[in-house]
DNA sequence: CGACAGGTAGAGTGATCACTCTACTTTTGC
DNA sequence: GCAAAAGTAGAGTGATCACTCTACCTGTCG
């Protein structure tokens, strides 16, 4: 049920990740989930399923992940950066898994749509917090920019080296915070 | 001869960018590429080595694409971020594709090797403009924060909007250079 | 003229793909 | 206690994959 369902959609995730979309076959994710054929094709009944169900099963621990914050100033504006930061740490990672999914799969509507779902709602999470600690302030242009930083730490993180990304992103996502006014 | 495999790689870079790498024949890319099978494995040897013919045609272009720029001051250190504004309107576009093709096929050694060594050269480019202007600034931190940016902007134009990500991150950009006494 | 480099068309190959199916066993809820 | 639901194993299917091969054509240069 459920339970089974969750499990295999954690094994998609991890297996998805760590080797990518071109190259794993069906048989392998159903090995890696240890499943029956069956099995997984009832939950998930076909590959592009299977890539949404990772996705998905993704982004909740994601959002789970950087939740939450100090609630008062930049602090908490930049919480989500500090969490990412041992996301990327701890997380097999070759990038951001749905920017990948789009890219291998760029005319599946399905696929796309719940990408863009997943951006879109990072980029809104920015845009709260910004509000939250600063009503006054331009949350249009600085969620746009702070989601592009976050977007930029996400994918850059292992090509360049975790600590150096991570320096970079909070000092340029402090000094934009600070040239405009919230601290 | 050379003719014929720059018009071939032309073609496969315009091939996957528009399409990506996991949906693509061999057939197809033949197809597009408007040559026998014979000549184009006689180019490419391989698949893989059309994915890396491909990324390397489009490096060439862009490269050649942001070169250049005022020469002084902050504007030059932001050129490249003028130029791929124009660079992500006209071309077909779906994020990096250099990026893609190395979450496509993470295990191939060819691939991940061309890949880093594109990303490197664009953070160095970087670096070397930031000397240029202001030799006495931590170039190591900033080159690695506009890279940032610019991976940030790459992958995200097509998602959030083009005008929207331009003017967000010449907006981070302009504070980060500004506060490290960058004009 | 004639050789040769570099092109053409397209059938063939064995592997692998996503996906289905039959037949059987275990777990769960009333 | 016994259906029904949900799991197992694993062979089979037709399509498509990357890639090879045979056989022929064409433009250039000595």
């Amino acid at each position: 049920m459920t339970d089974t369902k969750d499990k295999i959609a954690s094994s998609l995730h991890h297996q998805f990740a760590e080797h990518g979309f071109a190259t794993l076959g069906v048989e392998a994710l159903r090995a890696g989930a240890d499943v029956s054929l069956r099995t997984l094709y009832k939950h998930f009944p076909s590959r592009e399923e299977m890539v949404v169900g990772a996705l998905e099963h993704r982004d909740g621990l994601y959002r789970e992940w950087i939740s939450g914050g100090p609630g008062e100033g930049a602090a908490h504006v930049l919480h989500p950066f500090m969490r990412l930061a041992d996301w990327l740490r701890d997380v097999a990672n070759l990038g951001c898994l749905s920017r990948y999914a789009l890219a291998s799969y760029p005319d599946s509507p399905l696929i796309r749509g719940t990408v863009e779902a997943q951006k879109r709602a990072v980029r809104e999470m920015f845009h709260a917090r910004l509000l939250h600690v600063a009503p006054e302030c331009d949350a249009d242009l600085l969620a746009d920019a702070l989601f592009l930083m976050h977007e930029g730490l996400t994918e850059s993180a292992r090509l360049m080296g975790q600590e150096a990304a991570v320096a970079a992103t909070l000092h340029s996502a402090k000094a934009l915070l600070r040239n405009n006014g919230i601290n």
